[in-house]
DNA sequence: TTGGTGACTAAAT
DNA sequence: AATTTAGCCACCA
């Protein structure tokens, strides 16, 4: 399988992600057919072109965490700020209610 | 082949 | 909850 096929199959799967849910890391990359492959998930988003029509902001670390930017940064308060306009509910900490809205393990829906 | 790096993960403190 | 440490995978010089 060539790289950009391998690309092109986790911005597919990102793709996937409905609006209102979040996947991680570790996930996409099991999907994608490279389970622990987490860090190299990060590198294909980071290489994400701004309007390429991929969903990044649904795809958080482990537990619901921001990391990008150090979790404080500019790019982590516009990924906040991008789920929240969807519906993601975050904690003070910046974290995603994994429980309601994991897009794989999904058992409670937002909203009512 | 070796070593450094990164939008990661899990465990320990 | 926040840091630190060690283990991961894949990419690059």
């Amino acid at each position: 399988v060539s790289l950009e096929a391998l690309f092109a199959e986790v911005l597919e799967i990102v793709r996937e992600i409905p609006p209102g849910r979040v996947a991680t890391y570790g996930e996409i990359a099991a999907l994608a057919g490279r389970p622990g492959a987490a860090r190299w998930v990060g590198r294909v988003l980071s290489a994400l072109p701004e309007g390429s029509g991929v969903p990044w902001h649904r795809v958080l670390a482990a537990g619901g965490r921001i990391t990008i930017g150090g979790g404080r940064g500019a790019p982590a308060r516009r990924q906040r700020a991008l789920l929240e306009a969807e519906g993601v509910e975050l904690t003070p900490a910046g974290r995603v209610r994994m429980d309601r809205h994991s897009w794989g393990g999904m058992r409670a829906r937002p909203g009512r």
